[in-house]
DNA sequence: CATTAATAGTGCTATGTAGTTATATAGGCA
DNA sequence: TGCCTATATAACTACATAGCACTATTAATG
């Protein structure tokens, strides 16, 4: 064990995914497309974002590989690519747990 | 299955502790902390970064609980607090491998 | 108590980016 | 062709925060 330190760059590359993540707007549009593919008006409608705003996450997203994106008519149609981001926020909400019935035994200890 | 939409305060919460990784400097932190608790000086050393800039990202990770802090004498020393963020960076990492891979298949195909 | 060392806090500047409005592009249809 | 709808982009404002220099606090030691 005892690995070596992560390089410069790999910190750097992770913690701009971590960044792509770490945003309301664009964490609701991931849980929007939790269901199947929806398009752009689909999603304008589901998460209350308005239309140049969503488009702009939406661009991140698409770059960053969280989401593909295929043009239908009129339409673009986008649709989780890795369902895996879940998978991350699971363990966040994991990790909030677990800190919360820490407190909760150091409150109960305290008095 | 088919769940309900995430609530725009878990939305919050998540995309908080998400920011929190978002930062190379503190993914070094984190990093560097995977070997064993060190005190402060330590860290200065052991990540480059000056001690005022330091201890303001050593506050955050703590108050967000990614690490817990001991005085011993004239020293601070801090440890990771838990280990299953190295599993997010891990997962991560994951993404952009299979992302790569699949670029590479796809310019394969081009040819 | 005075001094020195380790760490925390404060105030500042610079940079990044979310959200908004206005405009541009692209596809379908008369 | 010209018009309509869906989506993307540009230009801008407002706000958050990383990094820096400086000061303040806390603890050991003489």
């Amino acid at each position: 064990m005892s690995r070596k330190p992560l390089a410069p760059d790999t910190l750097r590359v992770v913690a701009q995914r971590f960044k792509v993540l770490a945003e309301p707007a664009r964490l609701s549009v991931l849980d929007m497309l939790r269901a199947g593919p929806l398009n752009v008006s689909e999603l304008i409608e589901a998460t209350g974002l308005n239309q140049a705003n969503l488009s702009k996450h939406l661009q991140l997203l698409h770059t960053s590989g969280f989401v593909t994106r295929r043009r239908d008519g009129l339409f673009v149609i986008y649709a989780l690519a890795d369902a895996s981001v879940f998978t991350l926020c699971d363990i966040m909400c994991g990790q909030l747990q677990r800190q919360a019935t820490a407190q909760v035994k150091r409150l109960r200890v305290a008095r």
